[in-house]
DNA sequence: GTGAAAGCGCTAACAG
DNA sequence: CTGTTAGCGCTTTCAC
């Protein structure tokens, strides 16, 4: 059954003390020594468990990573970046969703916080920070992850999302467009609500209309619903920006579906620029974000505070966000 | 800072026993002892540290999940089937991302072991089922997800991959296709291998040519790479099979690149019926599997073993794949 | 019903 | 360089 530290002394023919120094400071222990007990230790394939381990210590060499929806590839392919950055420090990464419910998000913060992580990379699903500071007072390290931190007491890593919004609703402009459909999620969701300043700072420099249609939720199915209350519309506007690229991808099979063409008759312009995007019925023109890299530098200053904390100085990161051009926007007919 | 059960007996008057107690077992505990430390437990917002609290027990309420890639949509369903049948069992789950490569699936193995899980669900990324007996003689309950089992110790949720392959094979011969092209990963991955068997048998009983093409990994980059080798085939078959849908959306992007038709010219089918195989350029044809119901299945046998491991008995679960019909294939012209 | 005390498996002083 | 020992924060007998 399972072994313990103490079966691989008695059996290597040392104190406890010693299989200790072996498994964290090798470099103190005789070579003999350490042969043999390294010797028993494979033998009987001794893991040493990690509660008991860092039970002293207080931490573990985990973090956890909260995203809002690990079935959307932007977040799968942040969770990447993540993951190897963790990984080149020896840090394995605990991969939660929160499913954009600030309840899901609360319990697993709990269960990171019971198995001790050393810190947590979080896309919040709202505004509310107060949880965090929960993790902060325990002394778990917190960095937000695409979200920009309003305090000065943590990292962040964001996109800028209103210069997003401004992208897009600027090239819809270029090419003519002056009556648009914006389709957002909640704007409890502060993404939502950025990529809406843009729109609007946008419009409102232009003079263009734009109308909101508003979604619970951020996937394909939505997207679909979407189309209806686009069609709905008095005034059938003769472009549509959908808040990411699942909404986009929806809003385009349903169209499709209309026999309405795009771009010819409408312009379609989706976000995160996903993978899928280039392979949809029509290539999809997308904001691009640098997900991975979002991943990777998150994680970075993440673990850089967790191991040199004396040393380490919160930041906030930004990364501008850029039109990826494809099929499915035209100029107006 | 952090506290620990002794400052909250110390807050409430009590001892750090009876505090225990209100934590595991509540209803022994008289009602006014329990209001008086539960308030001081929410008032310095105490989480119990989870390694000193299952120390002894020897485990957390938390189980692994170990998938090939989490960048594929059929993995991020079926491990939102297990998310949530674990969260009905209030078990926290750590998703943990092996690439397809053992290396790292034994680092997050040996991760999930110093963690104490209760359980792991797995994904092998090969067939040599040695590396998960070391969980089992730590007593940590192992099932196979999507893999059948072939020793009779654990429990096992699959998808008859056989079946699918022939499916397919048997698809593409009922419209008229005598040359075809079957795309597969390595023969080291068991679905690879199985969904090969499944399409040798349909070719054999048919008597109909089929060519493998094989590539490194299951990705939409390495189907581009992979209609190159088709495009240079001596004698060009008229349909292609592919072992997943990124593989076949690669390849989809890639022979629209080149102005061919499909399906007029070239049928396509697809594994697994991700999502985005409707979105595609040419709605994909594919095989469909059970994802998130796959998910739950397993994780509900996992924890069926955890928790009541007395009155548990192993058994093999195996789901039917079906064809899922669209665009991407029609008769041979 | 509640408190006292003995560990769970390990790390980190400290002696030797 | 190695052994001894005191906890880390909690659960769990066992008295009271």
């Amino acid at each position: 059954m399972t072994s313990s530290l103490r079966d691989v002394a008695r059996l290597a023919g040392v104190s406890v003390g010693t299989v200790s120094n072996v498994l964290n400071r090798p470099s103190i222990v005789s070579p003999e020594t350490l042969a043999k007990v390294r010797k028993v230790i494979s033998e009987i394939d001794f893991v040493p468990n990690g509660f008991a381990r860092h039970l002293r210590s207080g931490f573990s060499r985990t973090i956890g990573l909260v995203v809002p929806d690990v079935a959307n590839p932007f977040f799968t392919e942040v969770a990447r970046g993540v993951e190897d950055a963790a990984s080149k420090r020896d840090y394995a990464v605990f991969l939660c969703n929160s499913d954009e419910s600030t309840a899901k998000e609360e319990k697993y913060l709990n269960a990171l916080i019971e198995q001790q992580v050393r810190g947590v990379l979080i896309t919040p699903a709202d505004n509310k920070a107060e949880r965090l500071n929960i993790l902060r007072d325990r002394g778990i390290a917190v960095t937000l992850l695409d979200r920009e931190s309003k305090q000065s007491n943590q990292c962040s890593v964001a996109v800028d999302d209103v210069r997003g919004g401004e992208i897009a609703i600027e090239h819809l402009l270029s090419l003519g467009h002056e009556t648009i459909a914006w389709v957002n999620g909640p704007e409890s969701i502060p993404q939502c609500a950025d990529r809406g300043l843009g729109v609007a700072r946008a419009a409102k420099a232009s003079g263009a209309s734009v109308t909101t249609i508003r979604v619970p939720q951020m996937n394909a199915d939505q997207g679909t619903e979407a189309l209806k209350a686009f069609l709905a519309l008095e005034k059938i506007p003769t472009a549509i920006f959908c808040a990411n690229d699942l909404l986009a991808l929806g809003v385009l099979r349903a169209l499709l579906n209309e026999g309405i063409r795009v771009p010819e008759e409408i312009s379609l312009i989706g976000y995160d620029d996903i993978a899928f995007a280039r392979s949809a019925a029509i290539p999809l023109t997308s904001i691009s974000q640098p997900a991975y890299q979002l991943g990777v530098a998150a994680a970075e200053l993440l673990l850089a505070e967790c191991d040199e904390a004396a040393m380490h100085s919160h930041q906030q990161i930004r990364f501008q966000p850029r039109l990826q051009l494809r099929q499915s926007t035209g100029e107006r007919r």
